[in-house]
DNA sequence: CAGAATCCTGCCCGATACTG
DNA sequence: CAGTATCGGGCAGGATTCTG
């Protein structure tokens, strides 16, 4: 039932944080608190609904956030980070401090800088 | 030229990390060393050729790891972590953490285990 | 041994249009 | 407002074959 003895625990991580947006849903959610559907797409320009639906359904399929619904008409909807999604804080706080200085690092390089390394 | 102000720097690690078979390249290369093609891969049972070949190159392509070229007959080559590469290790480490738990955690609802939550 | 070159497939993601 | 339904392109990833 499990394949390799002690590795397939990363895909564990990787499968529920891959996606285009969840990421960036999941930082707004942290960051920002519940919210409503309208105003996280709001943030996150370029995302269409059906996207944000679908990544939203999938985190929530993980139990890593939580759904609300008003029964209101108009509809509301909020999100918000389960405790369990929580637990995701130290992954996501390494990768952007990791990701800061990468961006850093390619743009000490990349700027037609081929000022010798004689450092 | 950078479309959200901070929250990209996600995608620049997960953009690493991604890839079916990236995290595992990467920790058997941290954990046993400086290794050979061909011992890489009798480690991954199911990976093919081309794909091995095509993760350790987007990994080189990224600096994360290093290629070394022993012209012999037959061919040597070997892989190796670079120090850049060694920065993710905070990464794969929460990554693993995180993914050990949640296994157990999945363990502990899916076997039609509805006794109650007493302990 | 360590690959390169092809071919093929699924599904991720996007664009668009329609509902209660 | 917060979704569903449908269509389609592109690319990750697998199987297979050929090489120095």
């Amino acid at each position: 039932m499990k394949k390799e003895p002690e590795f397939c625990q990363f895909q564990e991580a990787l499968g529920i944080l891959v996606g285009k947006w969840k990421p960036v849903i999941l930082v707004h959610l942290l960051n920002d608190g519940t919210q409503r559907f309208s105003v996280l797409k709001r943030k996150m320009p370029g995302i269409t609904q059906r996207m944000l639906t679908k990544q939203l359904r999938e985190l929530e399929d993980e139990d890593i956030i939580q759904r609300v619904i008003y029964p209101e008409i108009p509809p509301k909807v909020e999100y918000s980070i389960t405790e369990y999604g929580r637990s995701l804080e130290p992954i996501l706080e390494a990768m952007h401090e990791w990701g800061s200085s990468h961006v850093a690092r390619k743009q000490a390089e990349e700027p037609g800088a081929q000022e010798e390394k004689l450092s």
